[in-house]
DNA sequence: GCAATTTCTTGACCAAGATCAAATCGAACC
DNA sequence: GGTTCGATTTGATCTTGGTCAAGAAATTGC
């Protein structure tokens, strides 16, 4: 791999607090690799070779099945993952497939594994990595059980907002149709929402969303009372 | 805490593997006990002061948020529980309830997490589980968005079954009511999808389930490629 | 710049699931 | 055994979200 990304990727939680020897083990055991948009990186049911870090670019992770197909993640750089299959050596759940065109940093499943088990900081950051994971799901699966559309786009928004950096404003990351299938729902029924959500303190133009009135897209979208 | 079930609580996957004295260390820092039916253990948005070990009884996770509420997960023992919040010394994102008398030890959220720091074997341990448990909510959240309630309820029953032992039949546990939530269905629409299920080779006979035509209801309700 | 293609939006309609109400079933208690 | 209370089932109706179709807007290719 090129040493122009390597600090970034040396300075997620993940790889911070490891050995420096053994942190340039895994990077020299690993290629960055550039990959053209829509291209499947690995389908679910496959074993899982390799630990993803995407450096740039952006990837969706999906579940398929039965015909039928939903987005469970839009992964932006810098951030590994499918780390709970590799961890477990166990098959992919969900399919990768670039959305942009994107530098995927590939780790061998064996050798993360094999450090990890040298390494008790990049041990304890995988487990910690995990339990996060974890509890981004379980807040995810209520969001899904519990809150109808609208309100669903409500939160995401909300949520966006708090991770990017202009307050207010909103930049939409991939079609609007990709979106709509990670908040369970047709696209159809997206642009719906959003026309709902005018009620509310929210403008739509194109790709790029402002919150006018954060006070009243709370009050209509009812946010988690723990903060992430 | 009595030492009784104590064979059977180190026989877990979580402790299984990690130093003998280490895991007395953690049994003796904590203590066993005993709850009514119905009895809140802790609440959402707590700070996550212990792991729960069910030992004896039956746990209903929920999250309760804007006044609706809905089952995260039923545990049955002999389990552990709410690993993820005590790792990251993080609020619980869930509340715990019990649904019969109960026995749960309670491990000190601060001595585990000192032993998981200390013991390499406990920290895999922890590691590996908090990656299945990922796993496993990879799966329902995808069953939540991508199957209708009566395909999710037949999922529920094949899964059941290949965890129960005698095959083709299941005890449901708790009521109904709690399953139709853990579901993310009515109680209503939960007596319906048992109807719909009828003609898929189910037999219902309160909580005693039983499955007929296995063939049958495999293909009605398409359970995942990739097995648990 | 303009045609072609795709994405997004809007409207009409349909299906799944929720809600409300009432009837039935079952277990616990006298 | 009969009563009572809650759980479950069933039916009627309503809401949400999905589907289908068409038009508007944006993007791509020439």
């Amino acid at each position: 791999m090129r040493s122009g990304e390597k600090p970034e990727i040396a300075r997620l939680p993940l790889f911070r607090d490891m050995d420096d020897t053994l942190r340039e083990r895994v990077f020299s055991g690993s290629f960055l690799q550039v990959f053209p948009p829509q291209l499947v990186l690995f389908e679910l049911g496959q074993r899982a070779d390799f630990l993803h870090v995407l450096v740039d670019g952006l990837v969706e992770l999906s579940v398929n099945s039965g015909g039928r197909d939903t987005t469970m993640r839009i992964v932006e750089p810098v951030t590994s993952f499918i780390l709970a299959a590799v961890v477990n050596d166990l098959p992919y759940l969900m399919t990768a497939r670039t959305l942009e065109p994107s530098r995927v940093l590939l780790v061998p499943a064996a050798l993360i594994r094999e450090v990890i088990r040298q390494d008790a900081a990049l041990m304890q950051a995988t487990m910690r990595e995990l339990a996060l994971a974890y509890r981004d799901l379980v807040r995810a699966l209520a969001d899904m059980k519990m809150r109808q559309s609208a309100e669903r786009l409500g939160n995401y928004l909300l949520q966006q907002e708090s991770q990017q950096t202009a307050a207010g404003t909103i930049h939409l990351k991939g079609e609007k149709r990709l979106l709509a299938s990670l908040l369970g729902m047709t696209p159809e029924n997206l642009s719906r929402a959003f026309s709902t959500l005018a009620s509310h303190g929210v403008r739509v133009n194109g790709g790029k969303i402002t919150i006018i009135d954060r006070d009243a897209l709370c009050e209509f979208s009812r946010p988690d009372p723990i903060p992430v």
